[in-house]
DNA sequence: ATTTATAATGCAATCGGTTGCATAAATCAA
DNA sequence: TTGATTTATGCAACCGATTGCATTATAAAT
């Protein structure tokens, strides 16, 4: 098999006896080709199983019709990134595949910097995809110091020009609200990732939106911050639970956050959801297996991956730049 | 920067007034080159911050020194594989990428027939790591069958051969049991994967072992199978607690199958771990957060993933075929 | 019938490396 | 001093595609 006698489009030149350029015209179905001389040398790729040789072709175009999809190298825990990555590479992956991309995965260290140079120029992408929260505005600064076409998962820096993708933050964090509201809750509370994260301060004004069209008021006590790890959602809670004992519903800002405050809660004698209803984000896989079964905001990830692999490869091929959000919804369980 | 005046080895060489030959030698550190001539190309490549061209270098040396890690197209929810697979992929990343090769991931179609082909025969890669379970005899067989290199996590069917790395599965089933007899239960089931996964049949062979060796009977009433998933986990459960209402512990195949099964204990008026302790497998992260938390058996993932990579590699330039299992711990927490 | 436009194909250079073989310079033995 | 080695370097072919330009055959126009 892997001795087969025709394995380059000189072998099936000759076969059709044409030369080269016929055949590469052909298969790469040139106007300048007759329809028979296409036919024939088709059929006799077809037949011969020929697949046409990638570096060569990417040599000669000078394109490697790949990219890389970057994420931070791992820890020995989960984090969210990494939960959430997984799915989003699925849908990243059959996007890229179905513009005949492949897909490179890169763990790049936080602190190198020069791992875009080692992998564009180089000629190995075409183009990257960052997922990596850690460090995400530095690498963004370093891949438009080389010029090397990008999409990240997040928030546009102001004044800065690239493509992105994000969740419908401001809302995801109405809904979440709205729900509790809707429920009856008076004193609602949030906590948040990251105070300085963009996605984390439109998620703050959904929440702050629904309030106020509910004619409540927004209550600074009530609002805290974490970094999305579970223990700093523990902290959080405990914090909230002290200042503000009478608190009666909370909208987190991520699952894993949200199952630790869970905990929380319960220590402090209370219960979830009949004393306080929880709502978390992002709809992880954990979330349906936790104890009580999490109330949550889900993105469409599958979606949102199709669309990082789609408007990468518009951009490489028209300069576009897009940026845009996907819906979320709102899955009701038993935390609230 | 992308239009830097130096980005070939020619450019190179005619900077060190030398030929492209003694460049490309110099930097890839022939013998053939003196040792004052490399250093100064050494310089003038790093001073320029050259990086060499992949695809021309795949293509002259025919190699892409690039494998591919195979895994299913995913699905809406998350199997044990797909967890499973994302922490294993971070040891395989870094795995290869110590030995400078680049990881593709691709996901296949189950019933794709010629995706190794399409890989393999193009040049895009050297070799292949699969994971997936679905249909992995399949793939295992194409694979032979065009004689493309590749490794797989799981064990090797009797007669074929080819590299292997898997779980120290006999182990893994000891221990489990070994622990739940060691807290002074009687009556311990067994929960498997699927009867016809040699994986399944060793864990039982290791659950029967410590029961032998403690000198308490086999008793095929406490053996039940499910499919990996978190409803056959329940199921079995169910099963278990009817057949045999005297049961006071388990050991599951896996967390997602444990943890669903807890649920089912629960339902039925009996506590984990007082009534019923179970033991989990895969140490997957929702074990530490599940209710109570998972006593479970880790696997060393990272060191699996490694080895995945290095004895691919080894595979590719000596040929020789390895099979190793690697080690496995208890972790105990509160489910047993 | 001759010129001109059109369609189909081939030639040969190019992409950026690697490598077998020839060659030149330096070292050594006789 | 001269031929045999050893060491360092260059030449040119090759890896397998793509593509600008030249060429030929065919159809249309005059």
């Amino acid at each position: 098999m892997s001795s087969k006698s025709v394995r380059t489009i000189a072998d099936i030149a000759r076969l059709a006896g044409v030369s080269k350029s016929t055949v590469s015209r052909a298969l790469n179905d040139s106007p300048l080709i007759g329809e028979e001389t296409k036919a024939k040398i088709r059929a006799l790729a077809r037949e011969h199983n020929f697949q046409i040789n990638a570096p060569a072709r990417r040599l000669s175009m000078r394109k490697s019709r790949t990219i890389a999809f970057v994420t931070h190298a791992y820890h020995k825990e989960f984090s969210v990134a990494d939960l959430f990555g997984l799915e989003i590479m699925g849908g990243i992956s059959s996007g890229l595949a179905s513009r005949e991309y492949d897909m490179l995965v890169i763990h790049v260290d936080p602190n190198d910097t020069k791992w875009a140079h080692q992998y564009f120029d180089t000629g190995r992408v075409d183009g990257f995809i960052l997922m990596t929260s850690t460090r995400k505005q530095t690498h963004v600064k370093a891949l438009l110091e080389i010029g090397a076409p990008f999409i990240i998962w997040g928030v546009p820096q102001p004044k800065q020009k690239y493509c992105t993708v994000c969740g419908d933050n401001l809302t995801g964090g109405r809904l979440a609200t709205e729900h509790l509201i809707g429920l009856g809750r008076q004193r609602i509370g949030f906590i948040g990732g990251p105070s300085y994260e963009v996605e984390v301060q439109h998620r703050l004004a959904g929440y702050e939106d629904a309030l106020h069209d509910a004619g409540q008021e927004i209550d600074q006590i009530l609002i805290e911050y974490g970094d999305f790890s579970n223990t700093s959602g523990a902290d959080a809670m405990k914090r909230l639970l002290k200042k503000a004992p009478e608190i009666d519903a909370v909208f987190i800002n991520s699952d894993l956050m949200a199952i630790a405050a869970m905990d929380a809660i319960r220590e402090a004698g209370r219960r979830v959801p009949e004393d306080i209803a929880v709502v978390g984000y992002d709809d992880l896989s954990i979330a349906e297996h936790s104890n009580p079964p999490l109330t949550t905001i889900r993105q469409n990830i599958p979606l949102a991956g199709k669309l990082l692999a789609q408007n990468l490869i518009e951009y490489l091929q028209t300069g576009m730049v897009t940026n845009v959000s996907i819906p979320v919804e709102l899955v009701i369980r038993k935390s609230a």
